[in-house]
DNA sequence: AACTCCCGCCACGAT
DNA sequence: ATCGTGGCGGGAGTT
């Protein structure tokens, strides 16, 4: 019995009304067929984009969020925790966030990854991380199977490498508040994200992933539970062109594929780079063809060291088209012209649009790289922009010195792009 | 039937 | 006490 006290339960269960949903229930005769894919949150997700993705927007208020989208408070709060965690918002106050933009993703990503790394390969986590930090199997509590006694205190000390309250040296002594915190959307987005970003898998299905972040050995409502959640995340990125989902042609149960490129919803037409291959089902071989870590890495499948290092060079290639789309819109330089601004459209449309469009391009990406090199030049005077910027170059050292010992194709191919930037 | 995932109750922590 | 957050899981809608 997981979380949920007990007494809490039957209450929840007593109250609920059924869904008024359908057709508002009568409650006015407006009959336009209830679709809840109209009420999705990854619909909600690219309207609310779509609503702060601009350049005179910094401060967001949630209550005004909710209201210009149509929506209930609560389900703002799904939205901005997920775009939180990818750095598209930060939290400045109560009720308030602060747009950060799709800019701000490739630094959450790195963040996140280099997170998880260390996580994985059992170093400490830096005490500075500003965030909780996350912990790749939130394994806790539960398993009172028919214990229902047990509720609250029993959090048993996880062993999870990171402590979400991170005081140098201190005890933690995680209560309520931390285990609460475990279980937050923000966190299991994080974790959620860390599994794309250090797995060799290119594609997840939600139950494998709720596996894996919850631990074996779980009972089947929490479980369900996670796997919930994982689709509201799931969603929402999704939206963000961060993952996709694909249909793997055996069992009819998706799975999800990393992207992590952020572009805005439904912009698809030609701006973006890398587009991943007309996915038909596709296998389960890392097909991305048109990412730049593709240019040689024979991954022998079974040699750690090869996988590592295709890992690394996926990740890196994320970072980098994203530090690319973010510059680009940074600079204005790019036809934004993919995004849309105004009114919200059927964002549901967001994959189905996408097709038509381009083919997979290797094709931009080596002009890309020039162009843009050849193109950028910080002269932008905004403060913000500066920070944003240096952000970047941040990024880009510390990952391109990492990487470049990994690859020197890369340092081939890029080296002078790059440098050019340094 | 299985999969999705919206909805809103209500616990909790902050004010 | 009130308010802001957000976990949670029932059950409706979809496939």
């Amino acid at each position: 019995m997981a979380s949920a006290l007990p007494q809490e339960k039957e209450q929840q269960q007593a109250r609920r009304p059924m869904h008024a949903g359908v057709g508002g229930a009568g409650a006015n005769g407006r009959h336009h067929a209830y679709s809840r894919k109209d009420k999705s949150l990854g619909l909600l997700c690219s309207n609310f984009v779509v609503l702060y993705n601009r350049d005179d927007v910094e401060s967001i208020g949630l209550d005004e969020a909710a209201k210009c989208l149509g929506v209930e408070r609560r389900r703002i709060y799904d939205i901005v925790n997920v775009l939180e965690s990818v750095g598209i918002l930060v939290r400045k106050a109560k009720n308030r966030y602060t747009w950060i933009g799709f800019g701000g993703v490739p630094m959450a990503l790195r963040e996140l990854k280099e997170r998880a790394l260390r996580e994985k390969s059992g170093l400490a986590p830096l005490q500075n991380e500003q965030q909780f930090a996350g912990i790749i199997s939130d394994d806790e509590d539960d398993d009172t199977m028919g214990n229902p006694g047990a509720d609250n205190e029993n959090e048993k000390l996880s062993q999870t490498m990171d402590n979400p309250s991170n005081k140098p040296g201190a005890p933690r002594c995680r209560l309520r508040s931390d285990h609460r915190k475990e279980k937050s959307l923000g966190l299991l987005t994080q974790n959620f994200v860390k599994l794309f970003l250090t797995m060799e898998v290119d594609t997840i299905s939600l139950d494998e992933a709720a596996k894996l972040l919850l631990g074996e050995g779980h009972e089947e409502t929490n479980m369900r539970t996670k796997v919930r959640r994982l689709y509201d995340i799931a969603n929402v990125l999704s939206s963000l062109n961060l993952i996709e989902k694909i249909h793997q042609g055996d069992t009819r149960k998706p799975a999800f594929r990393w992207l992590g490129r952020a572009t805005t919803p439904n912009t698809e037409n030609g701006v973006t780079v890398a587009v991943p291959p007309p996915g038909k089902t596709t296998s389960n071989k890392r097909a991305f063809g048109t990412e730049l870590t593709n240019i040689d890495i024979h991954r022998s499948n079974l040699d750690s060291k090869v996988q590592k290092k295709a890992k690394l060079a996926q990740s890196g290639s994320d970072v980098l088209t994203n530090c690319k789309l973010a510059l680009r819109s940074q600079l204005g330089q790019g036809k934004q012209s993919g995004f849309v601004y105004g009114h919200f459209h059927p964002a549901g449309a967001r994959k189905h649009e996408l097709d038509g469009g381009n083919k997979p391009g290797q094709r931009e990406r080596a002009q890309d790289w020039e162009s843009l090199s050849a193109s950028f030049r910080p002269q932008y005077q905004n403060q913000a922009l500066s920070d944003l910027f240096a952000h970047y170059v941040e990024a880009w050292k510390t990952w391109y010195s990492e990487f470049a010992q990994g690859s020197n194709i890369m340092q081939q191919h890029f080296g002078h792009s790059v440098n050019h930037f340094l």
